[in-house]
DNA sequence: GTGAAAGCGCTAACAG
DNA sequence: CTGTTAGCGCTTTCAC
């Protein structure tokens, strides 16, 4: 054999990419063969697989990968479709999506859309024309008949802090209005008379469910009045002006807690301009938990939302309803968690 | 024709994806002519190429990317290597590369490696196993074998920040000896005596040419002696490091140049948690050019790159020469521009 | 100008 | 347990 396997390497040249039918020739066998060898499916003999092993080795040969998606329909890849990349709390979930993704053997392509619905259908549709195998899909405005589209077409879809009640995807979200009344009853405990509350954009779900959860922690308090409210738009500028406005209304607020720790920290930024002392004037809390709020000081309290395991959580889910191991449609709720920092300790009421 | 449209029509299902085949049979031609008028190559009768395209929009037919990568072995994807994209410099690079690459027609799949040889390996890879049309790489270990092979399998890369003079790749990069000597210049000019330099892991080319540039900028001054210079390793935690080791060996310096804007983020916190008043006591300056670098207060004076607008021409460059419509390899060397802010303005003896 | 046909490299019945 | 064979959907000579 020996002096036929050294044939057969020069027959190839042993410079273009080996093939499957080259390794089945080198190693006298069939190519369904060399296939079942390869994917670990169907029956091989051991002799047989010893000798496809070897010749494998010899020719260095590495499956086709767009040849195996186009007979097998499984490319192996998936779309991760988020609004912007360069949003540090999306570059987090990114990173955990990437790092899961690529251990359990996938690829992924990046999409970012700006929250802009055009974007968002277009992204779909180019990542079906690519074939991946799922999409993972964070941002707002998806629409129910894409969604619907999608569930047809069976490609599976994990959808990240989608609002509650619309069930018929697979979601992982935080417990948004749970972790806003924490936000509050921490400020109130820290001996807050007067709290703020400092909202993202009403179309975005976890904007929305985290105002709820603000009102209703503060309802009940008689200094409570809806002016106490100010929009924002999950930006740090957008936080700044916010803040601004907030003081210009109620100067005497002594807590602020904003919907996103971006806003938090232009919140921060501002208060700093106007001289106003955190935490000894004004109790600043945000959400999210991204690492950007251990950067300022004073560091900045935050409901924290496990970005990392969210990322993580949601892409093996996803691998998992690809590889048809999860059938349900149950989604995830996440537990937050109150991290305090320097934004909120210390406060001159706390000792009473 | 109308009655066999329909026949056709109802045969192809309607549902599932329409091929090539589908659309040559409805128009009433070969498969070859219905892949001219798709491709745009070749000659087509007007009537004909009309025909067809009538054909394809009733199908709603969409070329299989899959099956043109494997028949023609180009599939319009990318690899953008970097080490970390939660690191704000990369995401904003990231975006910047995804954009561009959308916008002409390609798709990226992301790679985080963490600075890791054997990962920049993996992903190198596991991306030729997916035959990307090109690579993007961004990090700093990748070895002259690698880039030699990829040479030689005629795989488009293109390398972000690499050290000069190893021109067998195409390069794009920043000025960073000039950007040193810039930042240097500006912290003299504003009447600093004793300037200090964090400067990041000399693994990194980068790295290496801002110590360079910093050095050459003030080997003339009496003041300057060696242990001016403290290690960071490019992160927040390594800036505020430093800054404490730096402080206790020359307690009088009164500026300090980071070798990145993360590191300038970490020096300020701890200058502040050190009461050390920034710009009044010590002025400082970053490099990147990060949109962190306006989050802090005061905002941090930074030599910018166009970070940008590199990740659009680093991506054009990588398109054009996959698209053979470049030959050269000559390097491009990024212009950078000292941005300042509240971190070094302001100082005490400017009015001199 | 257009069509026929031979692949690209692999998977997946279906025989044996 | 293994081989044969028919595609997956498209590109691309090479004739007509």
């Amino acid at each position: 054999m020996k002096i036929a396997d050294l044939a057969v390497l020069r027959e190839t040249g042993e410079c273009s990419m080996a093939t499957i039918r080259d390794v089945a020739k080198l190693a006298n066998v069939s190519i369904a063969t060399v296939s079942r060898v390869i994917n670990q499916n169907g029956y091989v003999n051991g002799e047989t697989k010893k000798k496809v092993n070897n010749a494998i080795e010899l020719l260095k040969y590495k499956p086709n990968s767009i040849a195996k998606g186009l007979a097998s329909g499984k490319t192996k890849t998936m779309a991760l479709i988020l609004p912007d990349i360069s949003n540090p709390f999306f570059s987090e979930l990114a990173r955990a999506v990437e790092d899961s993704a690529s251990s359990q053997g996938y690829t992924v392509f990046l999409c970012n859309t700006d929250s802009d619905t055009n974007k968002e259908k277009d992204y779909i549709r180019k990542m079906k024309d690519r074939f991946v195998d799922g999409i993972l899909f964070a941002g707002h405005t998806l629409q129910e008949p894409e969604i619907k589209t999608l569930e047809e077409e069976k490609i599976p879809l994990v959808v990240l802090d989608r609002a509650p009640g619309e069930d018929i995807c697979l979601v992982v979200r935080s417990n948004n209005r749970e972790g806003a009344k924490l936000a509050v009853r921490h400020l109130l405990e820290i001996g807050c008379n007067k709290i703020a509350h400092i909202y993202g954009p009403q179309e975005v779900a976890t904007a929305r469910e985290r105002l709820l959860g603000f009102e209703e922690a503060v309802k009940e308090f008689s200094w409570y009045t809806p002016s106490l409210l100010e929009q924002g738009d999950f930006t740090i500028k957008g936080g700044m002006d916010a803040v601004g406005l907030l003081l210009k209304r109620h100067p005497d607020v002594d807590g602020i807690f904003t919907g996103n720790d971006l806003m938090a920290l232009g919140a921060l930024k501002k208060l700093k301009q106007l001289k106003i002392k955190v935490p000894d004037q004004i109790s600043l809390i945000g959400f999210d938990g991204i690492e950007l709020t251990e950067i300022t000081e004073p560091e900045i309290t935050t409901i924290a939302q496990p970005i990392y395991q969210i990322g993580s959580l949601a892409t093996s889910l996803l691998i998992k309803k690809i590889e048809g191991s999860l059938l349900l449609h149950k989604s995830h709720e996440i537990d937050v968690e109150l991290v305090v920092r320097g934004s909120t300790k210390g406060n001159s009421k706390v000792i009473s």
